[in-house]
DNA sequence: ATTAGCACTATTCATTAATGAGTGCTAATA
DNA sequence: TATTAGCACTCATTAATGAATAGTGCTAAT
């Protein structure tokens, strides 16, 4: 008992604000190390590898004290120490300046932006396949919201007596084609007509605004043109109507495996539940796209029970207008946060500026 | 030395064929059991599956037939034995008859044909999905072979002063796009020309005919229009270019590392490469569309290292016209090969049915 | 041709003991 | 008063041992 008391001083005593700076530095050094090695780090080996000397016994009460402010666990009593949730998040927050991203990592991802009119699809795809080369972990990324793209050209094209296909391209340069069926058999001059129809009215327009204001322009433009107006807001109703849910690409869900923190047979399962369902990692995507920068959910943070386990980095990318969607890698909690962090940085910032340049505007 | 040539003589007396009908069973039985349980049976436990009364000491004459023969092999002096590739080769050559598709997987697979005008790679998607889901391997499909699908429709659409967007829709139903650059601005009207030309031209034809007649079909009609058919010509050979070289949807990877076939980490490593190799296992896809029916690659037998340790089964999928990509599971070289012949077939069949209902004839 | 019996072999499993990394506490030190 | 050295103690990992087990191959009997 009066011993428990004496360590809670101790810890009052060094801990006058949040935390003591030396206290802040050993829990750095010891969350580097642990992300290194991944293994849990004791007093001696600390001791040898911090910057200044300070002996194992200094250290084991420093450790003492962080332990019991729920920074550091032990997984047994005579093994080191390992980092929590807590401490990581402290950890990021403390990493003052973004640090450079590695010429070598620049290198890697100009392939990003060597593209000539291809498809943002690839695009994409090429990113966050070389993101999770370079990462050597699982990484996402959601592709351009249909809801906040701004329409560049619609296209009707008659294909058979019943099927129509809808051919939707946005100034993101993203291409949509869905095959819309109608009762009626409209010929191609007819549907030219429409399509010019609701070029004029809705270029530069998102899909969600066309959405909503489809049947205002019914009633605003009733007299102009009167059958013609009646099929076009049928048909711009369906072929506006949002198909896709919204995808995401998934590329290096083998890394993780491999990786040396994943040894536990359960947090390798949780994620590869995770990655089926895919809707709770999109969700978290999505999030991301509401504010700029860099985003990081650790562990426990995640609301998703499966993540628990591990950690995500996203950031958003965007054209000269809009946020798009968002990249991210997904990794256990102990990844190397500041390497990973600038490297997501970069990749959206280059493939923001190659979408960027693809759009039409 | 004697010894070894009766064993010889004995194992010459049972085969006056090839394998006598006993022994053919009992490989058989081994087999199943390996396949069972992924460890190697000793001549007890066989004995007692095994239909009819036979003791464990004939069982070990037999098989120490077998294996001299190259049927099976031990890993050390007194445990059980494994099948080799050769005796799986065997076992599914002699499999008399495909077996009845079970009634649950016939269930699980009716989404496949469920489907009303959506895109075929959707389509493919979920088949693959599904394929993986019942297998518990890992699955793949290629999408339909650029070359040999037949034009619907070309249309070509101004996106911006330099740029055009090409939509090729194919008789299969897939909708490919691209842009394409140009140097001199055309305007919409004049596209629309090139475009009816275009379609009249070359509907119903593969895009190989297609491209290979391109150059055929100026001379003969060169003096119709004159500048309309310079342009259109140097148009569609932009627009016909292959671009994809042909994709490949890839569900299921995790399924291997679950599976209790492929402990040692060393074939899981291969696989991974395999996969993101992605060439090697196309080839064998495409390979698959040149015969009918299901393909069988058992390990040794893939010409590419990686795949030595594993198993291929594939089918190919077709619409009315034409054999257009193929579907097929990964799995380890002691597979339910009965099982996951008769669901790949199936598979098959579901999509190539799916698909034939939305072309377009 | 088949089977029973026996000697032999290699794996697997549990037990034990030795090693070592690490902690917590106390007493000495600067 | 903060730091450090020293010591007792804990617990995981490792290696060694031996018993149990599943399997084979050979020989002799049926």
């Amino acid at each position: 008992m009066k011993i428990k008391v004496k360590g809670i001083e101790n810890q009052g005593a060094r801990g006058k604000m949040n935390l003591n700076e030396r206290s802040m530095i050993v829990l750095q050094s010891i969350i580097e190390n642990y992300i290194k090695n991944s293994e849990p780090v004791g007093s001696r080996t600390l001791s040898k590898s911090i910057g200044f000397k300070l002996s194992p016994a200094t250290i084991r009460n420093i450790m003492s004290d962080l332990a019991e402010s729920g920074y550091l666990i032990q997984t047994h009593t005579s093994a080191g120490r390992v980092p929590t949730d807590k401490a990581y998040r402290l950890y990021v927050d403390s990493l003052s300046k973004k640090p450079a991203v590695p010429e070598q990592i620049k290198q890697k991802l100009t392939p990003v932006s060597d593209v000539q009119g291809t498809p943002v699809e690839d695009i994409l795809s090429k990113a966050v396949h070389l993101l999770a080369e370079l990462t050597k972990f699982a990484c996402v990324v959601s592709t351009p919201k249909q809801s906040v793209s701004r329409l560049q050209r619609i296209e009707l094209i008659k294909i058979s007596e019943d099927r129509i296909l809808v051919i939707l391209v946005t100034k993101a340069g993203v291409v949509r084609d869905k095959i819309i069926f109608v009762k009626e058999n409209h010929s191609q001059e007819f549907l030219n007509s429409v399509t010019s129809f609701l070029n004029e009215e809705f270029k530069n327009y998102s899909m969600q605004e066309i959405r909503e204001g489809i049947h205002q322009s019914i009633v605003s433009d009733r007299h102009r043109y009167h059958d013609l107006l009646a099929h076009a807001v049928r048909l711009g109703k369906k072929a506006f109507e949002l198909n896709q849910p919204g995808e995401m690409f998934i590329e290096g869900q083998m890394n993780l495996l491999l990786d040396s923190h994943f040894h536990e047979q359960s947090s390798v399962k949780s994620l590869i539940d995770a990655f089926e369902q895919k809707t709770e990692i999109m969700k978290i995507l999505d999030d991301s796209m509401k504010n700029k920068g860099v985003h990081i959910h650790i562990g426990i943070e995640n609301d998703y029970e499966h993540l628990h386990k591990c950690s995500l980095i996203t950031a958003s990318y965007r054209n000269k207008q809009n946020v798009l969607g968002s990249i991210g890698v997904v990794g256990p909690t102990s990844m190397d946060y500041k390497r990973i962090i600038s490297t997501v940085e970069y990749t959206a910032k280059m493939l923001s500026k190659t979408i960027s340049e693809q759009s039409y505007d």
